[in-house]
RNA sequence: GGGCGCGUAGCUCAGUUGGUUAGAGCGCCUGCUUCACACGCAGGAGGUCACAGGUUCGAGUCCUGUCGCGCCCACCA
């Protein structure tokens, strides 16, 4: 079994992502599954539109970390994939596409735009999935959904028809957040604020049958084509006689009504608002209040309307431009001045916002999220980091009704008919072939369709069957966790969390992880027009999919967002390609040692000194392992990984048993393929397969099925893991010793070494003297050495013990010692402390100030032979 | 206007409940084709943990304030 010299990823990674996937290996047999003993979690549905980026594959490789632990540790781990129609997103895909034929989906027509949109989904709609399983994401296709199945539509429909039923969704006419862009409503949640400097503009409006003026500060000024009213305060004592009076509106010449209201805050601007009922959603507060006509200016194309007049058909803009030359032409503009206003913007189109008023369907959220505060309060969802609980409460305690309708063509039509003879609508799960309340077949579906998050919303649970009781319901749900970025809290936590508890009664998940942005290496977001963007198929093409996911893992802190630099690919393919040539020594050595078979469940009676402190690090990495995961500190548990295999596997365990080889060395290196297959999936399988063909006992089919390696406990601290610890620090010593005397590294030099407590062990003493190419004389100090005199001395037969760099080391040795010396004994003579502090952090600073104080002397000693 | 977070080695960042001499990767310096790996090995330099107070026997860690930076939320024209 020879692997070959360089680890080419390239060479294993597609063989295993499609072996995994063949063999069925993720597949859940439900039935199979034990109560309470299951895991299960939902992919978040990437956009159907969407291709892999960063970002997804951080959110993938943390999810499949925790799904493969929790796999091997025996749960029947169940990860559901699939996508999500994305409204607004595919359906501008489409058209663009559609553009590019000259062709426009009104001239298509609405059946045929939709079977253009199936068809294009079809075609590549399942290129992420391609990428999924690159990534080596260990989820269950045979599960795979699609928010706009059949199954999933149905959830939809009941859905909505349950809130419906209890109240929780009406329609009416109100403001809402309109993108003259994509020519659809969205809720507030799909807009992004952004601060611009504008202009403050002064209008002056006459009051009627008086001389006077009143002056009115806009931001909007084509606006005012669309006023129905003043508002002053009702305490502002400068206006107190305008109270009911009338003001002509400038250009126009309407008449409108001068009112009190407390939106005018008299210390802004003259402390006088205009009201455009139809535009601004305060004014149309104030319009409902009084009572006030609404004149509509500006349509959904963000073109002046006829109501205009004279600017009918002029973009919005265009008219601003217009109306001010007018008004300073009239003598109407009195002021001007620069102002920073904050524009609402559609956050997929970029388009300014146009707030208008029409008819829409909404949710009643008031009660939704009082039910998913008290779910967080009490603990049934827990948020991994929790200070961004802060955050949803926050969001929650403030929350808006959302506008769910969309004018769009995909999507989950509304399960709403209006009839055409007596105008009422009907909600139903099925089609009704006559109107219930007249009898009339003139009904008609309504012609808008969900918000995407409606239905991504109810992804925990329609993935898995609902509405209908089925066992995956039963044995899966409450999912055990959710991982995504922390950026779609809102958008999607949010209503899963609202929307779960009310229809299914029960929490979506226990546990929400939520992780940083994947940033360029200077930290800026990534985006397309930047073009920062980092394509990760790229990445994985480079450095191996498993080098990927262990960069971004040990870079991905605690909800932190994360800058991406390349050196860490760097360094983690060279982790790869470590593990790969320590492979690569251990079964070189196999065969050397003439050995074809090898037992994993072969006991040792007694251990050598070298795997007892294996053992024993081995076992405290599993135990940080099982604490970082329990926890979700994934980067801790990659680190914790990384130190051990090159720190301790590699730089002295492996060294060691270059030099007496045994199968002992195989069974713990299974162990840590083990540990280390959750965070690079395809390597350790490579070599798991290679290793375990060789064994003779069975074992299972693919090493994500083999057991996780769990920690022992304190039984593995008691064994003696100081002899091996004893050949480091000598070693480690003779080292130090000959770089700082310039010794050539091949020159095996005479040596001296005295003892403080006993001698070494022929094994252990080789050791030292093959690590540090040494010929050791070993004796053991004098009697009454004792405590004071320190654990071993080192002395090398050459011709300067202290030279330049010697006496450097030395020094600098000496004032760190006597700075710690300092410092510990002000502390042990210290009575405060000495009766404060718990007995074993003054137990162990008594030991260490009696080390220290031997070192030092011993040091001193050194120097003063000179 | 509210809320959250950050400031630790030249760079990018770790540092769970306060506990002894503060860590990693990259970069830098010295030496090495040591029969797994130069994507490597050995050794080394480099930090008053933003600043100022406070609590404590003990603070990078807890509290208060200051400065600098970032993000999110918000219907003040």
């Amino acid at each position: 079994m020879q692997l070959e010299k360089v680890y080419e990823p390239q060479r294993f990674e597609p063989h295993w992502a499609q072996w995994w996937i063949e063999s069925r290996i993720y597949q859940v047999d439900t039935a199979a599954a034990v109560p309470g003993r299951t895991f299960s979690l939902v992919i978040p549905p990437p956009n159907v539109t969407g291709s892999l980026h960063i970002g997804h594959m951080l959110d993938h490789t943390i999810m499949d970390v925790a799904v493969r632990w929790r796999r091997m540790s025996g749960e029947t781990t169940l990860w559901v994939p699939g996508s999500d129609h994305a409204g607004i997103a595919t359906q501008m895909v489409v058209e663009r596409q559609l553009a590019a034929e000259g062709l426009k989906r009104r001239e298509l027509g609405r059946q045929e735009f939709e079977r253009r949109v199936w068809q294009w989904k079809e075609e590549y709609g399942g290129r992420i999935n391609n990428q999924i399983r690159r990534e080596g994401a260990s989820v269950d296709w045979s599960r795979e959904r699609f928010t706009m199945d059949p199954g999933l539509s149905r959830a939809v429909r009941e859905t909505f028809v349950r809130l419906w039923e209890r109240g929780l969704i009406y329609r009416g006419e109100y403001m809402v957040n309109w993108c003259p862009g994509c020519q659809t409503a969205i809720s507030d949640v799909e807009t992004t604020h952004e601060a611009v400097e504008g202009r403050l503009w002064h209008i002056r409006y006459k009051v009627k049958g008086s001389a006077e003026y009143l002056t009115v500060a806009t931001t909007r000024p084509e606006t005012m084509l669309g006023d129905t009213a003043l508002v002053v305060h009702p305490e502002d004592k400068r206006y107190l006689h305008l109270h009911g009076k009338t003001a002509i509106l400038p250009i126009v010449g309407r008449e409108i009504p001068i009112l009190a209201d407390t939106l005018a805050d008299p210390a802004f601007g003259t402390g006088v608002v205009k009201v455009t009922p139809a535009h601004d959603p305060n004014d149309f507060e104030v319009a409902k209040r009084h009572g006030l006509p609404f004149v509509k200016v500006i349509g959904e194309d963000a073109r002046m309307t006829a109501a205009a007049g004279q600017y009918s058909g002029l973009d919005r803009f265009e008219a601003r431009k217009r109306i001010i030359a007018a008004l300073e032409q009239s003598g109407e503009l009195v002021k001007v001045e620069p102002y920073t206003v904050n524009i609402a913007k559609c956050d997929r189109s970029k388009d300014i916002i146009e707030p208008l008023v029409s008819t829409q369907w909404f949710v009643r959220m008031k009660s939704l999220a009082e039910k998913a505060m008290h779910a967080v309060r009490t603990g049934q969802i827990r948020f991994v980091p929790d200070d961004r609980e802060v955050v949803f409460f926050q969001w929650m305690e403030n929350i808006h009704d959302w506008c769910i309708s969309r004018q769009l063509w995909w999507g989950h039509r509304i399960p709403a008919w209006h009839c055409r003879n007596c105008c009422q609508t009907t909600v139903a799960r099925e089609e009704p072939a006559l109107c219930p309340h007249c009898h009339s077949t003139e009904v008609e579906q309504d012609t808008d369709v969900l918000d995407t998050w409606f239905s991504s919303g109810l992804w925990p649970f329609s993935t898995l069957g609902w509405p209908d009781d089925t066992p995956d319901l039963r044995a899966f749900y409450p999912t055990s966790l959710l991982i995504t970025g922390f950026d779609i809290l809102f958008f999607w936590v949010s209503r899963m969390i609202m929307l779960g508890i009310e229809i299914t009664g029960d929490v979506p998940f226990r546990e929400v992880h939520m992780h940083g942005l994947v940033r360029d290496a200077e930290r800026q977001k990534m985006s397309k027009t930047k073009g920062n963007v980092v394509d990760p198929l790229d990445l994985m093409d480079q450095y191996g999919t498993d080098a990927c996911r262990i960069a971004l893992l040990i870079s991905a802190a605690a909800g932190a967002d994360i800058a991406l630099k390349m050196d860490r690919f760097e360094s983690s393919r060279a982790f790869a390609n470590k593990l790969w040539n320590a492979s690569r020594l251990l079964f070189m050595n196999m065969e050397r040692a003439g050995i074809t078979t090898w037992d994993p469940n072969q006991k040792v009676e007694s251990l050598s000194t070298e795997d007892a402190w294996i053992e024993e690090r081995l076992n405290a990495c599993a135990q940080t392992l099982d604490d970082a995961l329990k926890a979700h500190r994934y980067h801790e548990a990659a680190q914790t990984l990384w130190d051990f295999v090159w720190k301790e596997f590699c730089d002295w365990y492996l060294e060691v048993k270059k030099l007496r080889f045994d199968s002992h060395a195989l069974s713990v290196y299974e162990r840590m393929l083990r540990l280390l297959h959750p965070f690079m999936p395809f390597l350790t399988e490579e070599l798991w397969q290679r290793l375990m063909s060789m064994s003779s006992a069975g074992h299972p089919k693919s090493i994500s099925l083999a057991p996780y390696p769990k920690p022992a406990g304190v039984a593995l601290a008691d064994r003696n893991v100081e002899g091996f610890r004893r050949v480091q620090r000598i070693v480690t010593k003779a080292r130090e010793m000959r770089a700082d005397n310039k010794v050539d590294p091949k020159l095996e030099l005479e040596s001296t070494l005295h003892l403080r407590d006993s001698l070494l062990p022929q094994t252990e003493l080789s050791f030292i003297e093959s690590l540090a190419k040494l010929k050791i004389t070993q004796t053991l100090m004098e009697d009454g050495a004792g405590e004071s005199a320190p654990p071993f001395t080192l002395l090398l037969t050459i011709q300067s013990q202290a030279n330049g760099a010697s006496r450097a080391r030395l020094e600098k040795d000496n004032a760190r010692l006597q700075k710690a010396i300092d410092s510990q004994s002000r502390q042990l003579s210290d009575e405060n402390f000495v009766a404060k502090a718990p007995p074993h952090v003054i137990e162990s600073m008594r030991a260490k100030l009696t080390e220290y104080q031997a070192q030092l002397k011993k040091n001193r000693e050194l120097l003063d032979k000179e």
